[in-house]
DNA sequence: TAGTTACGAACCGCGGC
DNA sequence: CCGCGGTTCGTAA
């Protein structure tokens, strides 16, 4: 670790915000907004903070951007500026670039600024540096502070429409305040034009559906307590905006809230002109869209046409100080949960076990429109429904607890999407600039490629006996051991005696680096969490470790290095071959390996707890082997561990369909556990979401049957027949995802992208609107005329299709193992038909 | 408001026969 | 009809 100190050309107030004389003790709080603003051509930071006592907003004293250049191009760059008129600063400091050449720093005061210096230089071909950090993100990473602050500063008198303190002249530092965040569920219901029907929210202590209609009722039937009526859409947009102040929530939740709720209720309130004041201090909700993707060449879909951006469905960004709005559907996806369908009815049917029947969406939207007409009590409870679900959702899973924590861990926003990348920025920048290096930028053309996990050849059979013996965080260990760091590698060039060899010429420092120390630091408060089960703590904790890997790969990183990329996986590489080995010497067979795991396969008889015996006994040695090996050939002491992890009774390794080579990344076994047994499918059909239920429920009953040597040919045989009786048409539905836009596909037109014309030319010409032009999901059934739509199906099911392609290749894939094949069992069936 | 590579299967559409 | 290259999707790690 590097300890050396540089004064901080960064953060000049950080040492002693005492001497501003606050009107306040410092106060601690979570960060809900941050927002950069301009006053009197000067650029202030506003942050809104949730607090034990309520919401303040910081508001700090004016701010300056800053970029380096080379102190070689100070005075070129000097005279670039002097054409500017609003006030700036060029200063030479004592940081260089990681090639060693000083830097100086340039101090603007405007965004507008920011962006006129920026042309200049690249039309002077000057180079410059960390130019894209934002400001409010510099100002919070400089300081260390990620998601918790405490904060000082001089408070101004609220009044009625600004009930909130605001401090200016401010000051924030670290903090460990752990929020109690106000959580509003957000649902509204429209017309398939958007125009609104209802709004409705919830949270643990507050129910309300806000619709519009009047209030004369039919004698029957009784409003319930928080249905509340608008006379028209802008009465509506009115009533939301004061139903949502008077809760004053710091988070808004819902399903797709961000880019379908938020966005069509700021468009509705400009229709309407209604400002739709639902922020703190009375502030307007905007709604911002996806700036244009860089022109930076990509290195994945070189072809791919740029995504027009689509006034419907065209992601963004909401904005509404002092409030965070977190889709329920990006917090999943963040915390690595995984749905066949991420509609609210699926996950809360896989989550909660209960939720709404699944309709298709001109039912849904028939039954919508029939209920604002004729049953509005109907459509608010449905309307409720939807509020309450997505907050049982967020209580079942702790996604919040998550997100704040890494929010913590991070210092990304609450409702930050992805940000891998700046979570590794906000980490190890500050330190860079500590050690006295300033960032490189990230590679013009997307840098050298590196070479990925090592998959070993398999060897197909089906076994008895088989153990799984995995590297812990493997990437992240190697990383660890290796001193494997992007400062690290700078140093050990410059000093390579002594230094530890990585691969394609990359030598690290003994000393000098950051990320190792950063991953033994995130190792320990894992194991700490786990001991507190502490699930969301842990669970947060090992994303961010593994993303590391990933962001060092990425060409969209500033650190991005191939050598750096290719260190960790080509070591990789070495421990898994050289682990094998060591294995194969104890007289075992490795059958398969991938990336981190190592296939064992045990070759005689043995109890469950032999087995084991002898998985504990492997992982031991491994352990213990590398120690000494890394010990004795590197100087260094050992990170990895590998933990016996699995022992499969009876296993399957397949073959590549039509060949003798051994599968990849495809197996299945059975494993033993407290209630039994369980069957195990990596990669294969059954844990594929576009092959059929009845090829999965075919694979699943199958496999169990072989494995358990248990007679067979009865069974598929029946299987075949009840297909053919028409017994199965509930299970033939293939649902595929449409990646493309519907007229991208043209250099071949596949089964999905057939029944998706077909759906669309039958909406057409039935007046509704085309569901499958941009994306999106598509059910088809193979019909006797090819691939139709589920819902405009017209041919008959092609029964031999589903037999031919779904049912032989799956039997045919173990059948072999046992001596039999599809057509012994099926052929004399067949002739009846 | 940028995490990665490796792998397999089905299918299309073409050219050869 | 068959083999082959290219496309597309979904998955393992």
């Amino acid at each position: 670790m590097v300890t050396e100190q540089h004064p901080s050309v960064l953060t000049p107030n950080t040492q002693n915000a005492q001497d501003t004389s606050p009107s306040h003790l410092p106060q601690a709080g979570f960060i809900l907004t941050r927002q950069q603003i301009e006053r009197n051509k000067q650029t202030l930071l506003e942050f809104w903070l949730s607090t034990a006592t309520g919401a303040v907003k910081v508001i700090t004293p004016a701010e300056q951007f800053v970029l380096f250049v080379h102190q070689s191009d100070h005075t070129a760059v000097a005279q670039v500026l002097s054409n500017q008129s609003t006030s700036h600063r060029i200063q030479k400091v004592t940081l260089k670039t990681f090639q060693h050449q000083p830097a100086s720093a340039v101090y603007l005061t405007t965004k507008q600024q920011l962006f006129t210096t920026r042309d200049a230089l690249i039309l002077a071909d000057i180079d410059f540096f960390e130019d894209d950090i934002r400001l409010a993100d510099r100002y919070l990473m400089e300081r260390f502070i990620y998601g918790s602050a405490t904060f000082v500063g001089n408070v101004s008198t609220t009044t009625e429409n600004h009930p909130f303190p605001v401090l200016r002249q401010g000051k924030l530092k670290p903090g460990d305040y752990r929020p109690n965040f106000k959580v509003l569920s957000l649902d509204i219901e429209c017309s398939e034009r958007g125009e609104l029907y209802s709004i409705g929210l919830a949270a643990t202590d507050y129910q309300c559906v806000i619709m519009v209609g009047n209030s004369h009722l039919p004698a029957h039937q009784n409003a319930p307590s928080w249905l509340r009526w608008a006379n028209t859409e802008t009465d509506l947009l009115q009533q939301f905006c004061a139903a949502l102040q008077s809760y004053d929530p710091d988070i808004i939740v819902g399903w797709n809230v961000v880019n379908f709720d938020c966005r069509l209720l700021i468009k509705r309130a400009e229709i309407c002109r209604v400002a739709l004041i639902i922020g703190r201090n009375h502030a307007v909700a905007r709604w911002r869209s996806r700036g244009r993707l860089p022109s930076r060449v990509q290195r994945q879909n070189l072809d791919a046409d740029p995504e027009p951006f689509n006034e419907e469905t065209g992601n963004g960004f909401v904005n509404i100080p002092g409030r965070v709005v977190i889709d329920g559907i990006d917090a999943l996806k963040s915390a690595t949960y995984h749905f066949d369908s991420f509609s609210l009815e699926s996950v809360s049917q896989s989550l909660l076990g209960k939720g709404k029947k699944i309709e298709n969406v001109h039912d849904r939207m028939a039954h919508i429109n029939h209920d604002f007409r004729h049953n509005k009590i109907k459509l608010a409870e449905y309307n409720l429904q939807d509020c309450v679900l997505v907050l049982e959702i967020f209580d079942h899973t702790n996604l919040l607890d998550f997100l704040i924590l890494r929010s913590q861990l991070t210092g990304l926003e609450l409702d930050r999407v992805g940000g891998s990348v700046a979570a590794f920025t906000n980490l190890y920048l500050p330190k860079l600039h500590r050690a006295g290096y300033i960032a490189p930028n990230r590679p013009a053309d997307g840098g050298l490629a590196s070479p990925g996990g090592y998959v070993m050849n398999s060897k197909p059979g089906l076994y008895n006996h088989v153990l799984v013996l995995d590297f812990k965080s493997l990437y992240p260990s190697i990383i660890r051991t290796f001193k494997i760091d992007p400062l690290g590698l700078i140093e050990g060039l410059a000093h390579p005696e002594n230094a530890i060899e990585g691969f394609k010429g990359a030598v690290f420092d003994r000393e000098k680096h950051f990320l190792p120390d950063i991953i033994t630091a995130l190792w320990q408060q894992r194991d700490q969490a786990k001991k507190d089960r502490d699930a969301a703590r842990s669970q947060a904790i090992k994303i961010l470790m593994n993303s590391f890997y990933g962001v060092l790969g990425s060409g969209g990183c500033r650190f991005y290095d191939t050598r750096l990329a290719s260190s960790i996986t080509m070591r990789g590489h070495h421990i898994m071959q050289t682990t094998a080995a060591w294995i194969e010497e104890q007289g075992y067979n490795v059958i398969y390996g991938d990336t981190d795991s190592t296939f064992v396969w045990l070759n005689g008889n043995h109890t469950s707890e032999s087995a084991h015996q002898v998985g504990e006994d492997l992982a031991t040695m491994i352990n213990q082997r590398w120690q000494h090996t890394l010990h004795h050939d590197f100087k260094l002491s050992c990170n990895l561990e590998m933990e016996f992890e699995t022992h499969f009774s009876r296993f399957l390794m397949p073959t590549i369909r039509g060949s003798d080579t051994g599968s990849k990344k495809r197996y299945a076994g059975l494993k033993l556990n407290s209630q039994g047994s369980e069957l195990v499918f990596k990669g294969l059909e059954t844990v594929r979401s576009d092959w059929t239920e009845l090829a999965k429920d075919f694979q699943q009953v199958l496999y169990a049957l072989v494995f358990e040597e248990k007679p067979v040919a009865e069974y598929i045989r029946d299987y075949v027949n009840s297909v053919y009786q028409g017994e199965r048409d509930q299970q033939l539905i293939y649902r595929k995802r449409l990646r493309q836009r519907l007229t991208h596909y043209v250099k071949n037109v596949p089964p999905q992208v057939k029944a998706a014309r077909l759906a669309d030319a039958r909406n057409a010409e039935l007046g509704r609107p085309l569901q499958y032009q941009n994306k999106g999901w598509i059910s088809y059934i193979y019909t006797t005329n090819g691939p139709e739509p589920v819902e405009y199906r017209t041919s008959r099911i092609d029964y031999d299709h589903y037999i031919e392609k779904q049912l032989r290749p799956l039997a045919d894939a173990i059948l072999p193992f046992i001596d039999m094949r599809f057509d012994d069992v099926t052929s004399k069936q067949l002739g009846l038909f």
